[in-house]
DNA sequence: ACGAAGCTGTGAAACATGTAACAGCGTTTT
DNA sequence: AAAACGCTGTTACATGTTTCACAGCTTCGT
């Protein structure tokens, strides 16, 4: 299960928040942080929706997770707004993440993260190559992969991501699994196994090419009526 | 919409397909070839099932879209199984696709193609440097964006993937679009906004990091009923 | 001061998706 | 040879998600 469907869900409160509801306040949160920087002080949810390629009704439906209520008038304030979806989505505190190979994909990865998300940092970066371990990448150490569960447990690391060749991805997720990891975002093409309390994702881009090559092929491929 | 769930769907015969199949598809698929690799020669939908993640009902059930029956003694042939679905999932002749922009995150994606995946093949590279441009990288040319038009129609080229900041994105879009592009696989952690029959796939690291950090977090990210 | 307009929040209906249950059929077993 | 088994394809059911529709509120215009 969980190749896209939601499946996982987290208590908050009273209710249980899907996945696709998540994700989507995460993207309202990046549209409004973008509001917010251009001046914007307010915006209607059909505005928003707009942005974030979503009906108005199905916007203010994710909204009443949040605890915020909008004016008939004047929409959503958005700094308001954004603080709320914030307090919601999260952490107490600057969550450490740890990147397991530093290829091509690491490196982009790491290219990514310079600059933004100081919510979320790389604090330790694993490979199995000599010639990239014990070094200073972008500022984060570099260690062998064998070092693992000593480190993360000494920088209290629960969240990994895996760039690493498809046939070495298993073995370090089970590593990282016993280092204590509670999350895993995986780039390589195959499905993890891993014990049920441990969150994956998977972003296969082979898999995701393959299906925009399929629905690139006409006859037909329509989105269903909505869409004006 | 379509942020996760399903809302394009493509007809084939009577039937419509769900993304939510295609993508299973995509993957069972994948996994019939490394059996067939290993010299596997039937398999029962469990053992299938199990290594896709997916539950037998589901798998068996995909799999009435293809047109290829199981005998309920020894299971699916695989590499029968494995021809029929790509008899469903592949273009009738290579696709080629266009990669638009060549830094960190554009040669993974080379890198990413090197060796495997025949039927489909980056056969042009664009970008908006100088120094990255009229060069040969993995023997594909590279281009500046503006001549994306003409190059994009003489190659036929109706696939193209977006691996450029997400400031120059929606630009980037806008002008394959014009090129006569069908259908998109955007890394820039940006929406873009398309007419209605370009089909567009986002890989949007960002949001899927936040979301794997969302439900690291404890108390409880369950995975619902199922899973043993 | 009152009505119209336009937005929000939310209950109820429609839809899509996944899950369970079962009929059918070769093969093996008694 | 008949019964039992274990798997497949498929139909019926349950769950989850999105859309529709409307009541309530706040401002604006007359």
């Amino acid at each position: 299960m969980a190749i896209k469907g939601t499946q996982t869900r987290r208590k908050l409160g009273k209710k249980t928040v899907s996945e696709l509801v998540v994700v989507r306040l995460i993207l309202y949160r990046r549209i409004l942080r973008d509001l917010a920087f251009s001046g914007t002080r307010y915006v209607f949810s059909h505005q928003l929706a707009a942005s974030a390629d979503v009906t108005p009704e199905q916007l203010r439906r994710d909204l009443m997770n949040v605890r915020y209520e909008g004016s008939p008038t004047r929409g959503y304030e958005v700094v308001v707004l954004e603080e709320r979806i914030g307090a919601f989505l999260d952490p107490p505190t600057t969550q450490a993440v740890a990147l397991v190979g530093v290829g091509n994909l690491g490196r982009a990865l790491f290219a990514y993260f310079l600059g933004r998300r100081p919510l979320l940092q790389i604090v330790a970066a694993f490979d199995i190559d000599p010639a990239k371990v014990d070094r200073l990448l972008n500022g984060c150490p570099s260690y062998h992969i064998s070092e693992a569960g000593t480190v993360m447990r000494d920088k209290g690391i629960y969240v990994a991501m895996i760039a690493v060749p498809a046939a070495a991805a298993q073995s370090v997720a089970d590593t990282l699994v016993e280092a204590g990891v509670r999350s895993l975002l995986n780039f390589a093409d195959v499905r993890l196994r891993l014990p049920p309390d441990v969150y994956v994702e998977h972003i296969d881009i082979g898999i995701t090419l393959e299906k925009v090559a399929f629905f690139a092929r006409r006859p037909a491929a329509t989105k269903v009526p909505g869409s004006p």
